[in-house]
DNA sequence: ATACACTTGTGAATGATTTCACAAGCTCGG
DNA sequence: CCGAGCTTGTGAAATCATTCACAAGTGTAT
């Protein structure tokens, strides 16, 4: 048995640790499709940006998964990082605003793919409301909270206009939910048992330009 | 005269700086449409979800905008941090895939608003291409590397399936872009003077994944 | 059975970022 | 004009993250 993935003790990980885990693996995915049986920190490290001693540090918070002279089993260090990373289960997740980039999310393959289960759609627009899109029905904002006390979603994804995010959000928590990932362009004030991520597309463009903008001074 | 951004010698900026400073920004405008004239570090950190002493230092790098004992001036750190961002000029933006994000993105008021033109998009597929959405006609691929030959666009937004992100990338940069902004979920192979920035949802949603999973532990 | 080439796991060192703490400056009221 | 009350700007300290560097395993070839 190499895995012991969770047998450490509970440092608290960064954030940008977590980010590579998963990038690691999306790699090893990749890999194993190719049909690569054992991979080293040094392969996995220039596939996603980083360096072999960054990818051996990042997986030593959580055990030691590789052979020494030989490098990483490709289907066990995949497994043992779904369940770090949590994926070992299935999330529910609700979406909240059936406008473009909600409806985009509904039917982004990739959640499910990975074990998000996309439950319902929310809107508050009469006019969507029970409209069809492809196997996800919209439903009604007004039921929410009466929907989360049935089944708490894991997961609330917020893809509704920046003005009514942080309401949105209030009744979302206020019904239980405990994680929050935001497309609105504002920074939600939530309490402290709640988890928010945000993706912010202005802010990354914004990133672009200050860098385009800075280049050579 | 307070404003004195990019007066100041080059340390290299953190990217949580930046960041950080697109939020300020972003709060700054709302309270100018609230009439406030005046702000302090305080009140931009609360709303920012930081401290005030980071408020101050993220700003220190670029200049001294404050009057002590008052605060900052609403109109003038909001222009000062448009300046410092690069926002006091327009940017070009081309959208390469003309799916559910790339077409969802086409259309996000959000990105003219900040100076962000879209000047085309493009896409493969020959069912798509020639349709109009709104004011936005799809265009050939393949006529990608005339078109930047002649303006080239200051940012790509990549919104390809994740098989194809690379090579389109490939394209893009041997056609002179020099920043892209990655919606695929790979991590993208790039020489060293071309920048990228990564929105990556199924990554965002590992990343709650991981937070719920450990929880209490 | 041994030598060799390779790769991990991890303390220690370095580097980066955040927080602390306080002098200095500004405004206002009397 | 002076003192009280705020708030900035910034070195210094503390914390956090990355990189270095190497002992300790592992597989392979001879």
């Amino acid at each position: 048995m190499i895995s012991q993935a969770r047998s450490h003790s509970v440092k608290r990980i960064a954030d940008s640790t977590v980010r590579r885990l998963s990038a690691y693996l999306r790699f090893l995915e990749e890999s194993a499709v190719d049909g690569v049986e054992t991979i080293s920190s040094d392969a996995l490290a220039r596939r996603g940006g980083t360096t072999s001693a960054q990818v051996r540090k990042d997986l030593s918070f959580f055990g030691s998964f590789g052979k020494r002279g030989l490098g990483y089993s490709v289907p066990e260090l995949t497994s043992s990082l779904r369940d770090i990373l949590g994926l070992g289960r299935e999330w529910n997740v609700i979406i909240v605003g059936a406008g473009k980039i909600g409806m985009a999310l509904g039917q982004y393959e990739g959640f499910e793919q990975r074990g998000f289960h996309v439950t319902a759609v929310y809107d508050t627009d009469p006019g969507k409301i029970g409209t069809q899109w492809g196997s996800i029905l919209v439903r009604d904002m007004s039921r929410v909270e009466a929907d989360i006390a049935e089944v708490t979603p894991d997961i609330a994804v917020l893809a509704v206009p920046v003005g009514e995010a942080q309401d949105a959000a209030d009744r979302l928590i206020r019904a239980g939910v405990k994680a929050i990932l935001n497309f609105a362009p504002t920074q939600l004030q939530v309490p402290g048992d709640v988890s928010v991520r945000n993706v912010n597309m202005a802010m990354e463009l914004e990133g672009l330009s200050f860098i385009l903008s800075n280049r050579d001074r």
